[in-house]
DNA sequence: CTCATTTTTCAAAACGCTTTGAGAATTGCT
DNA sequence: AGCAATTCTCAAAGCGTTTTGAAAAATGAG
């Protein structure tokens, strides 16, 4: 059933049935009715690809999804792009994901441009070295990162958390419960987020005056077994943390399993502070949530971050105008922290 | 830049543009040189959308994600699509993804189909009472199914595990070391998966004439917090299970944690055995993995299955012959298993 | 009842590619 | 050189929409 199929059922051209059933209002109540009702009884939807070409637009967005060196998917990105996908529902838009080799990543990009894959592209996980965003610029395709690009803050629209006060905050609480060695389980600092939080600790440190101690501070690859790993090796030093400080639910857990398998009670004697990005089979919610955390929902972040992009992919004239959103991050007290041992009675 | 710019560039008709580049024989080895040279240093590339509509073909798979009621996103899915996204690429495919509420789904598909998004589809997570490969049977596309469908074994092409078999062999492997109250932490039991492994469990128990108590059984979302929720249920009653078998990572690290608050240790007082997915950020791998488990990598199902869905779309004409590709899980001994309490000296 | 408006409808031209059916140019054979 | 076979190239017709520019039908004012 197409368009030609269907009007010669109706006895109308093409030209009012397909404005008919597109909302113009160059076509009578009577006659719209008639198309509408027609279309429902047999079934009619206009073919995807037709009306693209015929249109300019493809009414989808991109994802590249670029697998790291050791295959570690971020969960963050499920979560990330179900928020995104729920926007995308609402407006209409498809969601298209390439899953590709970290250095097949440009070549990628430049198909999807030159070939008019998508509307426009979001691109996730800026690096410290990121060139991604020049490359579209040059492409010439609407984009939106999902993190800032140190330098370059002005010049892309994104989303972001703002990473530095919400870790500053959180070294800043352990600090008030008397904590002054606080291990700190970071993501791998090739990132842009995780550069952002160290800078974060370390700020709330200098400010108490409170010297750094490199060998306190961690980073890697966010899986729970790293977490046990790192948290352990510190808590065998000479000069253990009485407290850590972790990038993500999965480290904090496996920080957990590390202070337990030393016998010490988590909240009790040594206090752990996670981000929580809010993952939904990771939860860590309810009134007192296990882990004390800075909470920040990256499927919300999916969501805003789609309909900024939609908007500016609809009012194209904004051409460079950027749309940024900063999200801060709420502070939860869960169970997992409590005042440092030396400040007991 | 397009066909016709670039046939005007090279004085040549479109057609043997589009012939030279498409790897037609009709076209002198000469002349084809010229055209892809010139291609790239033009940079042209076919507009995707044109190319879809002439030739019928969308050249993309199509995959919905449902949302459970709860919002919980399962993290295999992540993995799946990785992994199946790997082999679209080879294959030059493109990946659409639709988030969705779970009532909308078969509004979904009929879209898919009507406007002819995408030349074939993935369904995951087939339930208990499963309709929608009736429903894709009739809107005639194809589709696979990742997991068998019970009763329709031989109507459709799937690619699962031997979810039954695995668990029997868990079950089996926890007996052998004595172990005769195995709790059983398992999924949503409204999943075709869950039923499955819950039928292996009871089929191990029955055969080595053990009673099955129910309470031991526990269904439900496969998070970590649920996992320590039932297993400290467990071990808390009266007659507490020695062993767990859980359904993913997830609930093990749970159980883990429960078995530990109580006091008690992993693979020598308690024991727990896990499927695992193979997921990319809580691994379980190396010499001697942290859980004994049954593994069986979901990555690679998506890869096969990919396989399999795009060679049944291009040799359309087997079109009622379904393939089907059962993985076996292997028993992989780690470190959380052990004898039995009252087997020891 | 006419003529100017307004409303409703339409035929045809895009959109950018692939594919068909056929014609021109080249080659090989006698 | 002449003719058949082969190689190379092309104009034009799709694919299924939207959109343009114009015509036909209905309405309203005088």
């Amino acid at each position: 059933m197409n368009l030609k199929e269907l009007s010669n059922r109706l006895n109308l051209s093409q030209t009012t049935v397909s404005r008919a059933l597109n909302g113009y209002p160059e076509v009578s109540a009577k006659t719209r009715q008639r198309v509408v009702d027609m279309a429902r009884d047999l079934g009619y939807a206009p073919n995807q690809q037709a009306q693209r070409l015929a249109t300019g637009k493809t009414m989808s967005i991109g994802h590249v999804l670029p697998r790291s060196p050791n295959e570690m998917l971020n969960p963050i990105f499920m979560e990330f792009i179900a928020g995104a996908g729920l926007t995308y529902a609402q407006y209409g838009y498809d969601m298209m994901i390439s899953v590709v080799a970290n250095d097949d990543e440009e070549a990628i990009y430049r198909e999807i441009a030159n070939r008019k894959k998508v509307d426009g592209i979001i691109v996730h996980a800026p690096r410290r070295q990121e060139t991604r965003h020049k490359l579209l610029k040059k492409l010439n395709i609407p984009f939106l990162m999902h993190g800032r690009i140190t330098g370059a803050e002005a010049e892309t629209s994104w989303v972001d958390i703002n990473n530095r006060r919400a870790f500053e905050r959180a070294t800043q609480f352990l600090l008030d419960l008397g904590h002054r060695r606080i291990g700190f389980l970071n993501g791998n600092e090739e990132m842009e987020f995780a550069i952002r939080r160290k800078e974060g600790y370390i700020n709330a440190l200098t400010k108490a005056g409170c010297e750094i101690d490199p060998t306190l501070m961690h980073s890697s690859e966010m899986t729970e077994p790293l977490g046990t790993e790192f948290a352990l090796n510190l808590l065998r030093s000479s000069n253990p943390p009485t407290a850590f400080l972790t990038s993500s639910i999965t480290l904090a857990i496996g920080a957990e399993t590390a202070v337990k398998s030393n016998g010490l009670q988590v909240g009790n004697d040594v206090s752990i502070i996670t981000h929580d990005d809010v993952i939904s089979f990771l939860p860590n919610s309810g009134e007192s949530p296990h882990f004390t955390c800075i909470r920040s929902s990256v499927g919300e972040a999916g969501q805003r971050a789609a309909e900024i992009l939609i908007t500016d992919i609809i009012d194209q004239e904004s051409n460079d105008r950027h749309v940024t959103h900063m999200m801060e991050a709420d502070l939860i007290l869960g169970q997992s922290t409590g005042p440092a041992l030396q400040n007991r009675g």
